[in-house]
RNA sequence: CGGGAUGUAGCGCAGCCUGGUAGCGCGCUUGACUGGGGGUCAAGAGGUCGCAAGUUCAAAUCUUGUCAUCCCGACCA
């Protein structure tokens, strides 16, 4: 591709919006235009990367045995009241109606595309012989993001690779998922993504195993808690802790509990300021409705109640915290007021709370608080348990060293769906025995722009972008320093030409524009090698080969400069593969 | 949806407080010089100051409304 007849809008100035990394380059480079909120074009050097991206996951997932087909857009929104999902999805299902003749039809535009591959599958899948299938695509998602941010990491609007699988039974599922996981590994490997597998929660779509693929990235808005030791990598709701019951006797040098009055003070944060103390040294007391049940839960002030653990421990369906009423006729004080001492009923707590000495907390009446509250003695607890999110410097489950918190860019997810949407929609096949059975699925996402976001936000420097030769948009990029120079222009063609014809991808900057503005675009740009045709070189039959992060660049004799980078290519190439 | 900020040329910004000629840098066009890390000189093009209403003899500037974008939070199968 010649620079001259491509659209690069390169900028030396960062527009005022773009906050991050990623957008602040992928702008720059002129990668993509913004449209509006959450809306992205994707210019010629984004949109090779990101087709760099999409044909690696399509090779990968054709050796996985999955097969690619693709799904409309456009959905009838009939199919997600089947699943009970227009509910799920609320705002964020982009729904509308038309008009066909005297009609209205409900549409949607795919978030996801359960509902329609379950429908397809359903019909022409009817025998255990005809299984395990895996089908994807690579599409278009839509989703009403309520505050699009962050660039070209949060959109509206984004591809996707979405594939499901079906299968007969649950050990088909895991053959298939460990198949998926292994493609996503082999996958961001090959895209030169630094990535975390961690464990994590599969949310409302069901399911009983989820791992999502990270980028460990500032900016990222997914946080997790990751072992170097063990390599236990878990999203923060989910990750387990590997604290352990303390002590559950009041320590001798316990100081006297006294009641104090902390009027209209009900919050952590408000006590905390009156009584000028930490929320590490604080007792929250929340009361859940367990199955329509009280029930209290201990938590150290600084720490955050997590439900699905809360919900385990106590073997519930449903959990949810109480009304004012409720709270008031189990505290019998207003909401902020709750505290262990005295208190009636069913009480878990956190493996942290009783080793809070002397701890503050609410004391079940209006406007009062304790201070001084110590375990064994103020209040009782048989045992404890893990209650709370995980935070930085936990001990990890497995190895027990403290676990670091990292942000992360979401780029993949595998979950096993189960029956799901199977059982709702009828996807039913006939067993060995004539049986009827739903089929058991699972589904795995890659964000296809977000492969290519996630590089720009982590790979760079401050020239500019660094990609990965696998993603970037052309291989080589092949700079003439005098465009006016015939002679040099020959020689720069030539190589050009040839290069292309060997099948590497390489971007001419064939502007009449000076050096150093050429030099300042290669490197924001970002292009993984650079061969540089310039008059003094050139006298000595030399030019020169640069990767975009060596310091100085290599010169090589003109008749070996093709081969030189052909292997270099390959090279960077073959370490991806590794 | 709550809180905050910003809208003036393609990009970055000044001008607004104290109303009276639309400005700067980069980019763009033409020409000359220059030619290995965003060069110099000269001459140009480009703006209903987000939009609407109001106050005023007069509004980029003051008032009200509205829209858009960004940030924090809520939300995010």
């Amino acid at each position: 591709m010649r620079w001259t007849q491509s659209l690069i809008p390169t900028m030396k100035e960062t527009p005022s919006d773009a906050e991050i990394p990623s957008h602040q380059l992928m702008l720059r480079a002129g990668l993509i235009r913004q449209l509006m909120a959450g809306a992205y074009t994707y210019l010629p050097l984004g949109w090779r990367a990101v087709q760099k991206a999409a044909a690696i996951i399509r090779q990968e997932m054709d050796r996985a045995a999955a097969v690619e087909i693709h799904m409309p857009a456009l959905q009838p929104i009939e199919l997600f009241e089947r699943t009970g999902r227009v509910e799920a999805f609320g705002s964020v299902l982009m729904k509308f109606e038309v008009s066909r003749g005297d009609r209205r039809v409900s549409l949607a535009l795919g978030p996801t595309h359960e509902e329609v591959v379950t429908d397809l599958i359903s019909r022409h899948i009817s025998s255990y012989r005809q299984l395990p299938l895996t089908v994807y695509q690579i599409q278009t998602k839509f989703r009403n993001e309520e505050r699009p941010r962050f660039g070209v990491l949060r959109t509206s609007e984004f591809l996707m690779k979405d594939a499901y699988s079906f299968g007969s039974s649950l050990e088909q599922l895991n053959v298939t998922y460990q198949a998926m996981y292994d493609a996503y590994c082999r996958i961001f490997q090959r895209c030169g993504l630094n990535y975390i597998p961690v464990e994590a929660e599969s949310g409302p779509i069901g399911g009983d195993a989820s791992h999502e693929f990270m980028i460990p990235a500032e900016n990222g808005e997914d946080r997790i808690v990751y072992c170097r030791q063990s390599g236990y990598a878990a999203n923060l709701e989910r990750a387990e802790t590997g604290r352990t019951t303390p002590s559950l006797q009041a320590a001798a040098e316990a100081a006297p509990l006294q009641m104090v009055d902390t009027p209209k003070v009900g919050s952590i944060d408000a006590v905390c300021g009156l009584l000028k103390c930490a929320p590490s040294q604080m007792i929250k007391t929340l009361i859940y409705l367990a199955d329509e049940q009280p029930v209290a839960v201990l938590v150290r002030g600084d720490h955050e109640a997590n439900e699905g653990k809360i919900r385990r421990v106590l073997g519930v369906q449903n959990l949810e915290l109480a009304d004012e009423a409720t709270i008031q006729r189990v505290t019998g004080a207003p909401v902020g007021f709750a505290g262990p001492v005295g208190l009636g009923g069913r009480m878990i707590a956190d493996h942290d709370v009783p080793q809070v000495a002397n701890a503050i907390t609410g004391a079940n009446s209006a406007d009062q608080h304790y201070i001084g509250v110590n375990v064994g003695r103020d209040y009782q607890l048989e045992t404890t348990y893990d209650l709370r999110n995980a935070t930085a410097g936990d001990p990890c489950p497995k190895s027990g060293e403290p676990m670091e918190l990292v942000h992360g860019i979401e780029v993949g997810h595998v979950f096993k769906l189960g029956t799901k949407y199977s059982e709702s929609l009828g996807a039913m096949f006939l067993d060995e025995h004539e049986t009827r059975h739903p089929l058991i699925m699972g589904c795995y996402g890659i964000g296809v722009n977000r492969i290519v976001a996630g590089l720009a936000e982590t790979c760079h420097d401050d020239k500019g972008l660094i990609w990965p030769i696998s993603i970037a948009p052309f291989e080589v990029l092949v700079i003439p320093l005098k465009t006016d120079d015939p002679e040099l222009m020959q020689v720069a063609e030539k190589i050009y030409d040839e290069l292309v014809k060997q099948g590497v991808d390489t971007l001419f900057d064939d502007r009449p524009a000076r050096p150093g503005v050429k030099f300042n675009d290669a490197d924001l740009i970002g292009i993984p090698y650079r061969m540089v045709i310039g008059g003094k070189g050139l006298q000595e039959g030399l030019i020169e080969i640069k990767g975009r992060t060596d310091e100085f660049p290599q010169k090589v004799p003109l008749d070996s400069a093709v081969k030189t980078v052909v292997d270099l290519v390959a090279q960077a190439h073959a370490e991806l593969r590794k």
